[in-house]
DNA sequence: TTGCATTTACGAAAACCTTCGTATATTTGA
DNA sequence: TCAAATATACGAAGGTTTTCGTAAATGCAA
């Protein structure tokens, strides 16, 4: 089992990979260019060094090729929370998560969501 | 108000500073690397890069400085969190939350924690 | 005092990330 | 058909991060 680490560009990637599902690299740039100003070039090279790296896999049937994320949202997400917990707030989730709530907005139905959880985590024992 | 986005070395010399308050080199150092094979004068540069960044300052007062910490834990805690938060959860600390106690174990205790805190978000409102 | 240990400063190598230019192949439409 | 558009591959530049070697200054101990 190999941790996922993916740098900030490949995670962006990852991300409208998750969102879009399969795309093609012009599919990915469309959107990794919104909010940059990135040549088409530079989207196909981060691209292929997430394939070369295994972060996904491509079907090269046909001239343009088909990309998908071969490391699942939930997984990533999990790895990359893992490392910050344990790098920065020694190993504890829930110091991160006293940190998370009280810096940031929640919602009433955000609140009780966790409320559900937290209650389904003291079921669990 | 800049960002504060420190590396993964400097964020590991950073924990050092504001758990050991004031040091010289040589003691970061020697936490600095129980971990990492690295050579004293690794740990020096990152430090003096760091100085040069304005993440510490240090009293130069005696031939061996003195460094500290210029960002606080807390507020660096909330930055690199926020970011996380923003590229990796839709800007959404809940749902990084859910992620977190989803994945990670916790005490009764520290759940006892969460709960308090979500009662005081409650009346907040 | 003199030589060894410790410290800082500095430069530069090595690795990694991001970016793009160019070459080549393929498809398409006028 | 053939030129323009589109795709991949590749190399390399430029930036940042990490690492260390070496030089110079300072402190210490025999």
């Amino acid at each position: 089992m190999k941790a996922i680490k993916p740098t900030e560009s490949e995670l962006e990637i990852l991300k409208i990979l998750w969102e879009q599902g399969e795309c093609t690299v012009r599919q990915v740039h469309e959107i990794f260019a919104e909010n940059k100003e990135v040549g088409y070039t530079t989207t196909l090279k981060l691209m292929q060094i997430m394939h070369s790296k295994g972060l996904v896999e491509r079907d090269e049937q046909q001239k343009t090729h088909i990309y998908r994320a071969l490391v699942s949202r939930d997984k990533t997400e999990k790895q990359v929370l893992g490392k910050l917990i344990k790098d920065m707030f020694d190993g504890s989730a829930v110091r991160m998560v006293m940190q998370a709530l009280g810096s940031h907005q929640a919602s009433d139905q955000e609140l009780e969501k966790i409320k559900q959880l937290l209650a389904e985590l003291e079921n669990k024992k």
